[in-house]
Order: C-alpha cells, then structure tokens, then sequence
DNA sequence: AATTTTTGCGAAAACGTTTTCGTGTTAACA
DNA sequence: TGTTAACACGAAAACGTTTTCGCAAAAATT
C-alpha cells in the first residue's frame, strides 16, 4: 500500500526543494528544462496529485456546493441534485449533500456542519418544519458571514439571496383552466396547508382561475390535505379525506392536486366509486414524476423542469463564487411550468 | 459581513498566544479558570467555529465519505443514500455524491476529483459501462492507495473490499415460486443483459426456480431487454421487446421482471392485450419502488430494502476508517429479499 | 577585468488547527 | 533560605500547498 505521496517526498528523492517541485508541475519559467522534465517525469511515475485540503487551506476556497433538500427519495429533489451535479461538475466544482428530512434542527444541524469551511457556499430548499416556524436565523447568519445561499423551490421572499422558483401561481391556473376548456364544471382542489409556500401559491392559481370564469368559488371544494398522519407507508389518512372530498361534492368533474401522489390517490378513489377517468372526471397533478407517467390512466402534469431548477441554481451560486463581485444584487429565477397531456384528460 | 472568525484574531484580541485559545477552547487544564472563561465567553460571543479544512489536514482525515452511484433520479439509489446519510451523520460524516450517469469516463473522474484528499473512503456502485468493458483499474489504485471502498448491489468479487449486495438469486427464486404456488404454468421472465451481474443473477433464480420443478426450460420465455434505445422518455423499443413476448407466448399466465418499469409495462401490454390481472396473469417485479406500490393493480415485488443496504454499506465503511485495524479482512453482507405481496398476485 | 543582467533555485510565510515541549513564575517543601 | 513541584502560558512544528522574495552562480555586457 503505497500512500499519497506529497511535494515534500518528491523534493527528498530529487534533492531539490519543495518549491521547485511544486513550480516544476506548474511549469514556471523559472525552473530549468532538466529540472522540470526530472520533476515532471517523477511525478507522473509515482502518480502525483496536488491533495485538495492542502489547496482548500491556501486558497479558501473548497471547490464544493453545500447541497441541502428535505428529502432524497423523492423524484422532484434527485432531479434538481441532477442539475445541481451537472452543472457543478462541469465547473469543477463537487456537491455534498445534506438531508434535512423536513425537519428544523436537522437543517440547521446541517447546514452547521458544512459552514466551517467545507464549502464555498449552500443551494437549499427549505423543510416545512422551518416554513412552519418561521424561524429563518441559521439562513441570515450563514449568508452575513459571507457565504452565499441559493435557494429553490421553497423559498423566503424577504431573506437575501438568489432564488429559482416555480411560477405555481400560473401554472396551476393553466392547469385549471384546461379543466375548463375540456368541460369541468365543478373541479376539487387537493391542496396542502398553507404555510408551504408553494402549495398556496397554487391554491391561488387554482382560485384565480375558477373566479376568472365568474363562478362563486365553493369552498367545499378545496380539501388542504392534513398531513400529520401520513407518510410513504401510511396512507389511510390521506385515503378518508379525500373519501370525504368526493362525498361531499358528488358532481365533481374535475380534480387538480398539487402533487403526483394526492392525484393518484384521486384518481384511485375515482376508480372506486365507479367513475371512469377521463368520460366522468378528469385529473391534473402538479410535478412531473415516474408517477404520472406510469400511471393508468396517465397522469395529465405540470411539469417544474426539475433538473433546469438545479442547473440554474447551480450556475447562479458558481457565477457569484468564481466573480465575488455584485455582492448586493440578488436575482429571482422563475422557470416556466409546461402542461404536459396524458390521458387523465383524454 | 462580518468574516469567520479564527484561532488567531481571538488569540490577538485577548492578547495571548493561539496556544493558549486552542487549549482554553478545548477545556485543557493547563490554562487557568480565569484565561479560560475569557476565551469561551469571546470565542462565544464571535460564534467561533473550528475550520474543518485545517482540521482535515491537520488530522489527514475529511470525515467525508464519497458516493458514487450511476443515477440518482432512481428509487433504488437515493434509498441507499438516505440509509448513507442517516448512519453517517450519526457518526459525524458528510456525504459527497458524484453522478457516474452508467458512464465509465464520469465514473473513473469523479473518484480522481474525489480521491486527492476530499475523502476518507468511498461508497459505490459500478456503472454499466465499467461493467460491459471490464476496466477496473481506477478501483484498485484507490485501495492500493490505502483508501477504503465499500461497494454495493453492483460489485465485483473478485477485488478486495467490502460489499454490500441483495441476494437477488433467492429472492428471484423466490418470486417465481410464489407465481408457481399461484397456479402459473408458463412463466415469463423480463430481465436485463448478463453483462448486469444483478440481472444475471436475477435471471439464474428464475431458471432454478423453473428447474426445480422438473419442467424443462423454455427459452422463448426469457426475454433479455437490449436498452441502447430505451431511455427515461423513450420506451417505444421495450414496449416493442415486451409485446414480441407476449406474442410469441400467448398460454403466459405469470411474468417476473427484473425491475419495477420492465413489469409495469409488461402489465400495460397485458391490459391492452385483454387479460386480467391477477385472473388470466400474475405479475411480480423486483425492487419495491414507488411506481410498484402505486400502480393499478399494485404490484407484489421483492424488496432489496435499499436503506438498510446504504444503512450497512456507511456502518462497514466507517467502522473501517475509524478502527483501521484489521486491514486485510473484508466483509461481504448479504442483504435478505423481503416479497411484498400485492394485487398483482391476487 | 569589472560590472550588470539573467538564470535557477531555496527559504519562508501563509492558510487554521492541535500538540509537544520548554520556560518563567509562584507555591510548597525541607 | 534554598530546592523542588506545580502552574500557566508561549514557541514551534506539523499537515500539503503556492508564492514572494532573496541570493548565488553563470552569462552577458561594458
């Protein structure tokens, strides 16, 4: 086992200085042809490569994003870190990677963690806990000791940085209003609570849009999905208000959600009660996953371009890190939403 | 933008030595109460923080465990992630991920980016490229050059390091045994090239299981995907692949594919074809993703408990790094398959 | 031959830590 | 009072780089 071997080794065995080896890799003018060709020639044989701590040290700077998402197993968040990672890489740059499983302490613990040097600066979304808390600390600290912040997706419009977002106020309209040009008369709306920002975004677009028609908006018809008891494997909960949501309105034609799996359990509970998808009732989900594609029927989406969010994230952080200038002018992204037609809708 | 504050300032502030504010700090009792109440309450006050970039070169170890996987937007990987993360940060560890996208040249250079010093040991698991051609030199530099490797799902025995895998033979063999204890008399088998040793094993459980019950192998039955032209968005060729099966083997009334998309299309087919599932066909799919559960009907799949492997996987690799003791003695932990029973199979 | 210029290289500082060792001061002892 | 022990702190080295500056020898110029 052979260890890494350093400039120092190298000056030994050629009984020169580190600094002429290290000026010998670089080709500095200064070395002579000999010297650099012996040290060169060395280095190569013995596979010499600079260690990146030592450089991070000298240069402070890591060459590294901070990368921190509430969740991983979760189709919108691995396509943004595959933004993030393409872009990143192609820079030069690695990407480390922080769950903070939509939970306050784990973020702050997190972004903690990575702050003390191990990188040169965060793209994050932000965990519902924190939305719910309102307790943005830990963001303000980080970037006013000097280290840039990007944030996607959940966002805080009055904290100071670049941001990418969804346009989910248009595009949920748009979603809706495709409702209403098939013909839906009465659409339901499963939503989430409102302090996540990007759910009540869509409520909006979805309210905006019923009352562009001129219709009274029935409230009856807009379910905002208590989620206390649901998880990946628990889903019964979800299940009853849903139940609930269709029971209550029995001549509903049309359901928008705001995500994949609130429209699949829909459409599934559709299916129960002996409504055929897209004759009776027609379906449009919000987030273009493996879900909706593969669903059958096929789910009708908003697609958010999730790998474009992190590589516009990506490019924004890399851009204000490799030319520290513009300090103060933040920009806002917003990536357009594409209504993308399956057969939910015919 | 107040910068991060270093041993050094606080040590000039106070007027005394950096020795002396690294010891108080750390609580040595070589310093006086006095001195070290001064320090912490300051070195509170400015919210110090150790660097972790000098920590790393100073203690030559990052804390930072490096995972390769070939794609992220998958269920299978970013399941194992998330078992990774979980066991690492536990331990204090970061996670850096690189994206090989099943491609040889991004695998080989994101563990050189990797390998100089930004990590302690690395995760992985091998792309289809390295697997097709066979070069695994890029692995056993970075063993011989003393840092660690865990591998998991896709390995190679022969190369000196631990390994984390699913017993993919039983828990096909498995599977077709249940379809076979459902009344199955013909089975298909939709698997990938053997080049995939997760696939090649799949495949052999399916022929024991076949064999083992004293009926002679149909070869007709066993469709083997050629995935050049199938992409996330591109499926019309295994569509084509999978119809040519039913096709050619009309009395088919069980499928097993070796993963979740192979069966959930195989089960589209099937609609469109007029059998019902589970009366005239049964269905059981491998790995138990999100699209299984979700499907309609769900799908019954054999589980590889994805978390439990990158649970396994971080907890060999640093109990490795931490004890580097017995050097020589590598591990391989097989992971137990799990059939989950859906409506796929009645 | 005496001066200046060029060439080739090394010493040292810096990045931010931790730790070993040395040393001066005070307290305890004979 | 002189010796030893305990105490409190600082200097310096080390981790692996890069870079500035200084300096000797060789080459070029007067």
């Amino acid at each position: 086992m052979k260890r890494k071997v350093t400039l120092k080794q190298i000056a030994k065995e050629l009984d020169v200085s580190i600094s002429t080896v290290s000026k010998a890799l670089r080709n500095s003018l200064e070395i002579s042809e000999d010297t650099r060709e012996k040290v060169q020639a060395f280095a190569k044989l013995y596979n010499y490569r600079p260690n990146n701590i030592a450089l991070s040290l000298k240069n402070r700077k890591t060459k590294t994003i901070g990368v921190i998402i509430p969740e991983i197993v979760h189709n919108f968040f691995s396509k943004v870190i595959r933004g993030i990672e393409l872009v990143a890489n192609a820079q030069g740059y690695n990407v480390i990677v922080g769950l903070s499983n939509e939970s306050f302490d784990k973020e702050v613990l997190n972004m903690e963690m990575l702050a003390n040097g191990s990188i040169d600066g965060f793209i994050l979304s932000i965990s519902k806990e924190t939305l719910l808390q309102q307790d943005y600390h830990h963001f303000n600290e980080t970037i006013s000791q000097g280290m840039p912040i990007v944030m996607f997706d959940r966002v805080i419009t009055d904290i100071n940085c670049d941001k990418v977002i969804v346009d989910d106020f248009e595009g949920s309209k748009k979603a809706v209003n495709h409702l209403i040009s098939k013909g839906c008369k009465s659409i339901g709306l499963v939503t989430t609570k409102d302090y996540v920002s990007v759910g009540r975004l869509r409520t909006q677009g979805y309210i905006e849009a019923i009352e562009d028609q001129g219709v009274d908006l029935n409230s009856d018809l807009i379910l905002k999905v208590d989620d206390k008891n649901v998880s990946e494997e628990h889903l019964e909960s979800l299940e009853k208000q849903i139940e609930q949501l269709f029971e209550s309105n029995p001549k509903m034609d049309g359901v928008f959600a705001v995500n994949e799996l609130y429209a699949l359990m829909a459409m599934k509970i559709a299916r129960k009660r002996g409504l055929k998808i897209p004759e009776d009732i027609r379906f449009i989900g919000f987030t273009d996953g493996v879900l909706s594609r593969h669903a059958t029927p096929s789910l009708t989406t908003v697609s958010q371009h999730a790998q474009k969010m992190g590589e516009k994230a990506a490019k924004l952080l890399i851009d204000r890190l490799d030319n520290d200038e513009d300090e103060e002018h933040f920009e806002t992204i917003i990536i357009e939403t594409e209504l993308i037609e399956r057969n939910s809708t015919e």
